[in-house]
DNA sequence: GTGAAAGCGCTAACAG
DNA sequence: CTGTTAGCGCTTTCAC
C-alpha cells in the first residue's frame, strides 16, 4: 500500500524510454531547435505515456528564468483586489507568465515579509498595490533588478512604474460634485485603517475641496471589521441620531454606502432631496439596489490590465513603457443618489 | 542608465564579504544546525548589508522540497473562493507553506492546463474544488505522490482526501424546510452553469427531496453573467409575472437571492407569509439586508482551514489524515425569509 | 538534426 | 562548530 517508492520522473526516464538523447527531448518538450518529426513524435508519446511532467524548478535554475509575476496586495476580502487580479490574469493568460499572488493584510512589516518571500523565487517582475513601503521594501524592489509595478495610486512616487488613479483627485473632485448640487453639511463614514493609504488621501482631498468652499464635514465615523452592509446600516443611524441636519452622506466605499442607503430608504427619506449620498468604487456587484448609489470607479480591472501588459511587454519584447506614471481617470456615476446641480 | 551590470546576489557573494564558508552561511540563513554567535552575526550582517535575498529555485532544486501548495479554485469573482483563501492562508501562515493559486473558470481543460503547470514546480500538496476531473488530471494528481485535498464537495470518490459538505444534502435539507413550513408552489433560480457541480447536485437534492413529497419545481430559470443583484431582481420579477402563485423562491446563491429580496420588498410583498425565499452560501457581506435571507452556511472558511491544515500536518509532520472524507454540516439559517413550521 | 559537457545556486552528507 | 564534495534536473553552449 505505501508507494513510498515514488520518484517523480525526471527528463532521463523520458530520454530512456524513448531512445533519445535528454537534450533532444528537452528541446522538444519546449518545442525549441528543429527536431526530426520522427524523433519528435517519440518524445512526445514517451512523455504522455509516462505521464512526465517537467521540473520547473530545475529548468529555471538552469536557464535563469523564471515566468512569474510577483502580486502583492493588501487583501483578498476587498472585493477590489479580486477584481484587480481578474484584469492581471486575463492579460497574462495569454503569456507565459504567471502570477503569484501574496497578501499583506495592510501592513507594511508583512508587505516586507512577503516580497522577501517572492523575490527569492525570482520573480520576472513584481506587481503591488500603493506607493508607501518601507525602506526595506524599497531597497529589495530597486535592487531586484526587475520591472516593478505599483497600482492603484499615483499620488507619490514609484519606484519604478505606477499605474491608477489618483485618489486625492477622486476626492476633491467628489467633494466638488457634491457642493454643486447644493449640499451644505456633510457626514463621512469610513474604515478605521490608518495604513489604508489610498483611503486616506481620498479623505484628505475630500476635505480640502470641501475647505476651498468654507466648509468642514459635520460629522465622521469610522469602523472596523464586520459586515460593511450592516456597518454602514449601523454608523449611518448613529450619525443621523447625532447630527439630524446632515444633507449628505459621504461614504468611502460602496456597501458601507449600500448599507446606508438601505437605511435610509427604510425612514422613507426622500433620496436624494432630503439627503444625498456617494460611495467609492463602483463595484458592479451592487448593481440591483434599489437606487443607483452615486460612486466612483477606480477602474481596477483596467489597472490590473495595464499593470500586467507593463509586465509582460518588459519580460517579453524587452521594451521599456515610456510613462513611468499612468494616471486613470474615475468616472464619476451620479447615479440617483446625487441631486443634478441647482 | 543602463543597469545591465546588474547580477542578483548569491550566497558567494555573502561568503566572501562575512569571510565564512558558504556552508556556514547557508545554515545561518536558514536556521539549522549550530553556528556559533559570533559566525551567525558576522554572516547576518553581511547578508543584510549586500541586500541579499537567498534564491528559493536553487534551494528546492538542491533540497528536493518545496514549500509551494497547489490551489485550484474555479473563480475568484465568486466571493466564496476568496473566503476558502482566506482560511487556507490563515494556516498555512504558521508554517512555511505558501499557497499558489490557480483557476479555471470551471474549465476541465483549463482546470488540467493549471494542474500541469502548478504541478511542474513540484509542489507539496494540492488544494483543488470539486471532485470531477478530467481523466489526465486525475491520473497526474494520483500519480504526483504528494497530498491531494479536494474541497468543498463530498458527493463522489476523493482522490486522495475530501472535506467539504454534501450539497446534495443541503438541497434535501432546504427542500425539507420549506415543505415543514408548508410552502408548496416553488419556483429555482441559478445560474447557467453546467459545470458547476456544486450548484447541480444542489438542485439535485433539492428536486429529489420535493419529489418525495410530490411536489415538483413550479417554474426556474437559469442566468448567466452581470450582476448578480441586478439578475436576482429581474428575474425575480420575470418569474413572478410568468407564474404569480408561486409562494417559495430558492435561488442558487445568496446574491440573486437578495437581489429577488429587494424586489419583492419594493413590491410590498408579505415576505415570508405570502412568498417565502432563501439562497445558499451564508455570505455575511449580507447581513444588513431590510430582511435575514435564509440560507445555508457551506462552510468556507472552515474548508479552506481543515484542508490547509490536513496538507500542512502531511507535509511537515508526515501525519497521515485517518479520515479520507470530512464532511461538515452546513448551518441551516432560517433568517427571515422563511416563516416558522406550521 | 543531435549529442556531450558544464554549469545554474544551493543543500545533503560526510569529514574534520 | 565548520568546511568539502557532490550532486538536484534541467538548459546553455559548443561540437559533430
Amino acid at each position: 500500500m505505501t508507494k513510498n517508492t515514488h520518484r517523480p520522473l525526471t527528463l532521463r526516464d523520458v530520454s530512456e524510454a524513448s531512445g533519445v538523447s535528454e537534450m533532444t527531448v528537452s528541446r522538444v518538450l519546449r518545442g525549441r531547435g528543429d527536431v526530426s518529426a520522427t524523433t519528435r513524435d517519440k518524445v512526445l508519446q514517451a512523455a504522455k505515456e509516462l505521464g512526465y511532467v517537467p521540473n520547473k524548478i530545475a529548468g529555471a535554475l538552469a536557464s535563469q528564468r523564471v515566468n512569474l509575476v510577483a502580486v502583492i496586495i493588501p487583501s483578498m476580502s476587498n472585493m477590489v483586489f479580486p477584481e484587480v487580479m481578474t484584469g492581471i490574469n486575463s492579460v497574462l493568460e495569454g503569456t507565459e507568465l504567471q502570477p503569484v499572488v501574496g497578501i499583506t493584510d495592510y501592513l507594511p512589516e508583512k508587505e516586507e515579509q512577503v516580497l522577501y518571500q517572492m523575490l527569492s523565487w525570482r520573480p520576472s517582475g513584481v506587481i503591488l498595490a500603493g506607493l508607501e513601503h518601507s525602506e526595506a521594501s524599497c531597497a529589495m524592489l530597486r535592487s531586484a533588478g526587475i520591472p516593478v509595478v505599483e497600482i492603484m495610486d499615483v499620488d507619490g512616487t514609484p519606484i519604478d512604474t505606477a499605474v491608477g488613479i489618483s485618489h486625492r483627485r477622486a476626492g476633491r473632485q467628489m467633494a466638488q460634485a457634491i457642493l454643486k448640487a447644493g449640499y451644505k453639511k456633510i457626514g463621512f463614514m469610513g474604515t478605521k485603517m490608518p495604513l489604508d493609504h489610498r483611503a486616506r488621501k481620498r479623505f484628505e482631498g475630500f476635505t480640502e475641496a470641501l475647505a476651498k468652499a468654507g466648509i468642514e464635514v459635520s460629522d465622521q465615523e469610522f469602523y472596523s471589521g464586520g459586515s460593511a452592509l450592516a456597518k454602514g446600516r449601523d454608523m449611518t443611524k448613529d450619525m443621523l441620531e447625532r447630527t439630524p441636519d446632515l444633507d449628505f452622506l459621504y461614504y468611502s466605499n460602496d456597501m458601507i454606502g449600500a448599507g446606508g442607503l438601505l437605511h435610509l430608504l427604510e425612514k422613507g427619506i426622500n433620496i436624494p432631496q432630503d439627503i444625498g449620498m456617494a460611495g467609492f468604487n463602483g463595484v458592479d456587484l451592487l448593481d440591483g439596489l434599489p437606487l443607483q448609489l452615486a460612486t466612483m470607479d477606480a477602474c481596477r480591472k483596467e489597472v490590473g490590465k495595464i499593470a500586467a501588459q507593463i509586465i509582460a511587454d518588459r519580460v517579453i519584447h524587452g521594451t521599456e513603457n515610456s510613462e513611468k506614471i499612468i494616471e486613470l481617470t474615475p468616472k464619476l456615476n451620479l447615479g440617483a443618489t446625487l441631486r443634478d446641480p441647482q
